[in-house]
DNA sequence: ACCGAACTTTGCGCTTGAGCAAACTCCTGA
DNA sequence: TCAGGAGTTTGCTCAAGCGCAAAGTTCGGT
């Protein structure tokens, strides 16, 4: 019999690919076939946007592979980045906070894979696999947390606290260990950490530049490495 | 038969508390008896805390009257207001966003009502009562949407546009019209409003005096009262 | 009716970090 | 191999708004 459900990709997608993922680890092999085969799966180029903000929400999405930048753009054309996501969390999920449009918009920050579904699922999803809302919001209960926290951090902390916090935060989520030191995983320049940090692209080439100078970073053309984590919090809380 | 089941008040509590409630609206006049009957009421004194950030969450709440401030407090003293809950929303449903403590403290306002029941009723909530999940993570993306506001307010405007956009939340959220404009229904310091607006008391005054000379707001201790939003809404945007 | 505490106002000096400008470096594609 | 663009560095200037200080005002309690 053949196939006349619409598919993006040809190779069929491999359980495996979703059995590791929280929302989904409870779920045995026949459940995650049944999601997959209502799966689209596609591949974006580093910097495109997957969704945009204030767009109607007609899917929700799972990061396979890659990075997101979420950010917000103001009627001034000034840039926000609201937060980064890592590759096994879902965004999009506008429905499981009550919004029918997206409220933000969402950029890769590398080449990613990414899977999707329609967002009439969503409730399906909900009621018909155990665990999954419990861990969709305590996904949900995270960035509710980190928003908070950049709103304390950027009432309290000057800018040379807030670019080390974000610094040793994004180590933290997206690091990846090198033998000397800690990389953020991504291509992130000057102009995207001062729109982290709410300061502008010169400051923050002037502190990574000071902070190269005393050894505690080391800093190619769009990549970081952090080497003494430990200096930079103190930074971060002097 | 005697009732032994502890209760705070000794009326028991009207059914007409939570009928118009969003979180109960589709709920029968049996159900709503039911979830009073498991509830504690209290009242509580302006300017006391319901619940303490990193606190186990054992209970959660609906403010039934008054207004509540959700606050955290940093590691060196500085406090900051995340957002203010008027009466009619729930508060401190900590398992709804899979956590086990509180993030942030609340804090009355004003003298206030509260219901609580414990935190084991959550789920029984959720899945015995039609409407309850979805109002209530409404209520999650409300607040997750203003965190967000705030973030991007803090990192693209000045300390007076922000003062603007503070003032009009709070008339549009918490604001009681009078003859000659609207007032915020609760008192509040230039302290307080400084804590919400990432500034000082002092920043604040100057601006709140420049505005009254040029009667756009109208300011007693601890009252303001907003004659001309529409220019506060420029001076927001400028 | 008074006192003290809480809240508000106002002045002044100074620092942080933004704004502007220009040069430099690295990478990509023709 | 070279041109152009994207990203980075650095210097200089200046204003927003913070810190500090002190006085004024309002309120609640005794």
């Amino acid at each position: 019999m053949t196939d006349l459900t619409p598919r993006k990709t040809l190779p069929r997608l491999d359980e495996s690919l979703l059995t590791h993922l929280p929302p989904f680890s409870k779920l045995d092999r026949s459940e995650i076939r049944t999601i997959l085969d209502h799966a689209s799966s596609r591949r974006y180029e580093a910097g495109v946007a997957i969704f945009e903000e204030d767009a109607p929400a007609e899917r929700f999405y799972m990061l396979l592979d890659g990075y997101v930048r979420v950010i917000r753009i103001t009627p001034t054309g000034d840039q926000v980045t609201a937060l980064h996501i890592p590759a096994g969390q879902l965004l999009g999920f506008a429905k499981a906070i009550g919004r029918v449009t997206y409220p933000a918009t969402a950029v890769t920050a590398t080449e990613s894979i990414v899977l999707s579904w329609p967002m009439q699922l969503w409730d399906n999803f909900v009621s018909d696999y155990e665990g999954f809302s419990t861990e969709t919001y305590k996904t949900v209960g995270n960035r509710l947390g980190e928003m908070n926290n950049r709103v304390v951090e950027m009432s309290t902390l000057h800018v040379e606290q807030r670019v080390a916090s974000a610094l040793l935060r994004l180590i933290h989520q997206t690091g990846r260990k090198t033998p000397d030191g800690i990389e953020i995983d991504f291509p992130i320049t000057r102009q995207d950490l001062s729109e982290l940090t709410a300061t502008t692209l010169h400051t923050v080439s002037r502190l990574l530049s000071a902070w190269e100078k005393k050894g505690l970073i080391q800093s190619k053309r769009k990549r970081i490495k952090v080497l003494d984590p430990d200096a930079l919090l103190v930074l971060s809380e002097a």
